[in-house]
DNA sequence: ACGTCGCCCACAT
DNA sequence: TGGGCGACGT
């Protein structure tokens, strides 16, 4: 795994978010772990040898949902291992080899449970099974490349090349590579967590204000990475506190040694550094260029040569060919894959570990050129969406909360091409695929010869995903999706449990109906806007957390009570309820009893159990959400449907994150100048009027409902920004502060910022 | 009292 | 496998 407890040490700027925010954008996806959920659910085929391909459309159908939420995913799959590596690797793989055995022995023994369970801990990527996924990939015409080491390095540098705007991955190490949005914890609903690097200052757990890259990445080197062992009992807490004091890990060692509390090997800090510079200058490949580049531009002082445990240099042509998928990247032959074209689910199996051959088959891959692959994305306008998408999530349900939330997701977004059966196999286990691959190299290999390696071993599950985006021309776009009606599970959902969600949330067989229903409404976009608000309530609040979800679920709930199942979705009467739901949120039209509703839902609402929160926001909601409604003119939103985007992202302004928001706060509590950046208000530069009235409002802004999507101003707001320092504090800021915050400190001032900014929204909203 | 480490439970399949 | 919770050590 990456770092042992740093998302948690993160927990307090973990953004909840939806997956749609982000529409619009190219995110990096980490492929392994898809591709290992993929194999989980094929694990005694791969085991046996057969020929399935299973894999595949589990990682298409995250694909899929990523492009239904109008995401261009950018898979990145992993290269050779890191020179240390090697060797870890090899006994890694006589371990699943033996797992294997063991695995098809209790199936010949007729215990298919436990082979399926010992099977799926054996379960190895390989770079054909990435091979048959890339030939998925090019024919959907997704970007995608192999790293030609590691997916982590790769991931950082493509975010930093501005080709992706953020990270979907399960690793935390990331982070230390020096990602700047690292999107986890997905689920096949779209739900995930976003962190930030601007929010760090915002952490409450430990302090980074003052603080770097660099110690940061030292901090999480010294309680122990993928490529440094750990000091027992020096975890992040204490890397944390020591580097505090001491700031260089030189003297920390030198006192810890002095200390003799700890046992230090004698080579640590050559090992430490070598994890630092495997961090900072892994190699990765330059979809522009078309060559290896260190990740960070390398000190004239210092030459790769000098590196060797990145990994070596891998000449531009022979590069290509590995990014493109061609070349093993391990073996460095080409691959062969037997015979693809048919994209049915039973095309040749290639062996599962070596398929490497030598000879080419022509037709398998495509001659189109490389660039081709690496240039275009395509982006998805929001109208290609699909508008009705609300559904509940069965398993934030009992989450953190326990309570249950519901949701506007995608369902299918189904393509009738490339999918094969609708079925999602969801979420394969979760268990950290990359793991297998890569793990924590110990520190004796960094330092025999290759230096360190890197195996990080990561934790790597993307949340599930599992609907498809339809958002091919052919399909019917939006409309033709066969989901459930959303609206139908809304009001279901809502109202009744969150179970209605059923198998295929994304493909529902028979969805037709629903379909049809979506693409009439002319308000389609309601049920964006429904989303939004839906989404918008976590992000607002709760920056910090999901409870907030849970409880906009509770409040349909309370509603849905009344309602009908979700089955029926266009034509139930759950649609209905939908509508005037949906009509509610958006602003021009707004339903009384929909108002009434929301407005009634707080009671409904099972109150958050979480202690701290709870009680303010219970007791607010009602009002907040009369009061959004009421006041929040979502405009922009209601004008143009939902489904259409029609706003190019603007992103000059600079949008604080109400972790950032906080941030400052924290900065400006803390001893650095802060004025600067507190200070600085200006008008809000967003597109979107609508949101920033709702930001200013003093009412928690999770509940109010967004205009259908915006996708300028989502965009601003996700885009990242250049400083922080001159951000100006916008409307999310206050968001940051509404009652989702658990820093009862913070509350006080952010109430009263909240107020502040709302004038000044008042002004240039108007 | 804090932080780390180890055990138990769970999620999703 | 990962997260949460409880116990032990500093």
């Amino acid at each position: 795994m990456g770092i042992q407890g740093l998302l948690p040490l993160l927990k307090s700027i973990h953004r909840p978010t939806e997956l749609k925010k982000f529409s619009g954008e190219t995110l990096g996806v980490d492929a392994y772990g898809w591709l290992h959920r993929g194999a989980i659910s094929c694990a005694i085929e791969l085991a046996q040898g057969k020929p399935t391909r299973k894999y595949v459309d589990f990682a298409m159908n995250r694909v899929r949902m990523l492009k239904h939420f109008g995401v261009t995913p950018y898979l990145v799959f992993d290269g050779d291992f890191l020179p240390s590596k090697a060797a870890t690797e090899a006994s890694r793989s006589k371990r699943r080899e033996d797992g294997k055995k063991l695995g098809l022995e209790l199936l010949k023994a007729g215990k298919p449970s436990q082979a399926h369970q010992e099977l799926q801990k054996a379960i190895d990527v390989t770079p054909e099974m990435a091979r048959h996924l890339i030939e998925a990939l090019k024919k959907a015409n997704i970007p995608y490349v192999v790293a030609p080491y590691e997916a982590d390095a790769q991931l950082v540098y493509l975010e930093r090349q501005g080709i992706t705007s953020g990270i979907i991955s399960e690793d935390s190490d990331l982070l230390v590579f020096g990602a700047k949005r690292l999107i986890t914890k997905l689920d096949q609903y779209g739900q995930c967590v976003e962190v930030n690097r601007r929010d760090f200052n915002a952490c409450r757990e430990v302090s980074f204000i003052g603080w770097d890259d660099r110690l940061f990445r030292q901090m999480a080197i010294l309680s122990g990475c993928d490529y440094l062992d750990s000091i027992p009992s020096l975890g992040l807490k204490t890397a944390h506190r020591l580097l505090r004091k001491h700031k260089t890990v030189e003297r920390i060692i030198r006192t810890l040694r002095f200390e003799g509390k700890h046992r230090i090997p004698a080579d640590y800090l050559a090992l430490f550094h070598q994890a630092e510079q495997t961090f900072l200058y892994q190699w990765a490949f330059c979809p522009t260029t078309k060559q290896l580049v260190n990740l960070t531009t390398l000190p004239p002082d210092l030459s790769p040569d000098q590196l060797s445990f990145i990994g070596s240099f891998v000449e531009p042509q022979l590069a290509q060919r590995i990014a493109v998928g061609d070349i093993n990247p391990i073996t460095k032959q080409e691959i062969v894959i037997p015979a693809p074209p048919s994209p049915r689910k039973r095309t040749a199996s290639t062996a599962h570990r070596g398929s490497i051959m030598q000879s080419q088959s022509p037709r398998d891959t495509p001659k189109k050129p490389i660039d081709a692959y690496f240039k275009d994305y395509h982006r998805k306008p929001l109208a290609e969406m699909d508008p009705n998408c609300f559904h509940v999530n069965p398993g934030r349900v009992t989450n953190e909360g326990t309570q249950p939330i519901v949701f506007p997701l995608p369902r299918p977004y189904v393509d009738g091409a490339d999918l094969s059966p609708p079925r999602t196999y969801l979420n394969g286990d979760r268990r950290s695929p990359r793991v297998l691959r890569r793990r924590t190299e110990p520190i004796s290999n960094l330092l025999a010869g290759n230096g360190r390696s890197l195996a990080s071993g990561s934790r790597r599950r993307t949340g599930g995903l599992e609907a498809g985006a339809s958002h091919h021309p052919g399909n019917a776009i939006a409309g033709i999706n066969p989901r459930p009606p959303k609206k139908a599970r809304l009001c279901d959902d809502v109202g009744l449990r969150l179970s209605a969600e059923e198998k295929s949330k994304f493909f529902s067989p028979s969805g037709s109906k629903a379909q049809t229903a979506r693409k009439g409404e002319g308000y389609l976009m309601s049920d964006d806007s429904i989303e939004e608000a839906l989404k918008e309530l976590p992000d607002v609040e709760g920056w910090s957390k999901q409870p907030d979800r849970r409880r906009t679920i509770a409040v349909f709930q309370g509603e849905s009570g009344t309602l009908n199942n979700g089955e029926n979705a266009s034509s139930g009467s759950s649609a209905d309820l939908a509508r005037e739901i949906l009509g509610t949120v958006i602003p021009g039209t707004p339903p009384k009893s929909a108002l009434g509703r929301f407005s009634y839902i707080p009671n409904a609402l099972p109150h958050d159990s979480r202690p701290t929160r709870t009680a303010t926001r219970q007791g607010s909601i009602s009002s907040m959400r009369s009061s959004l409604i009421s006041l929040t003119p979502m405009s922009t939103s209601s004008s143009q449907p939902s489904t259409t985007r029609t706003t190019p992202p603007t992103q000059a302004t600079p949008q604080l994150t109400p972790l950032q928001q906080l941030e400052r706060k924290a900065v400006s509590r803390g001893k650095e100048s802060p004025t600067s950046k507190l200070v600085v208000p200006r008008a809000p530069k967003r597109s979107s009027l609508g949101r920033m009235s709702l930001d200013s409002i003093p009412v928690n802004p999770a509940f109010v409902p967004l205009p259908p999507v915006d996708v300028a101003e989502l965009e601003a707001l996700n885009r990242p920004v250049g400083s922080e320092d001159l951000l100006v504090p916008e409307s999310e800021t206050e968001e940051l502060e509404g009652p989702g915050l658990d820093n009862t400190v913070l509350t006080a001032k952010k109430a009263s910022r909240r107020t502040m900014n709302l004038s000044q929204y008042r002004f240039t909203l108007s």
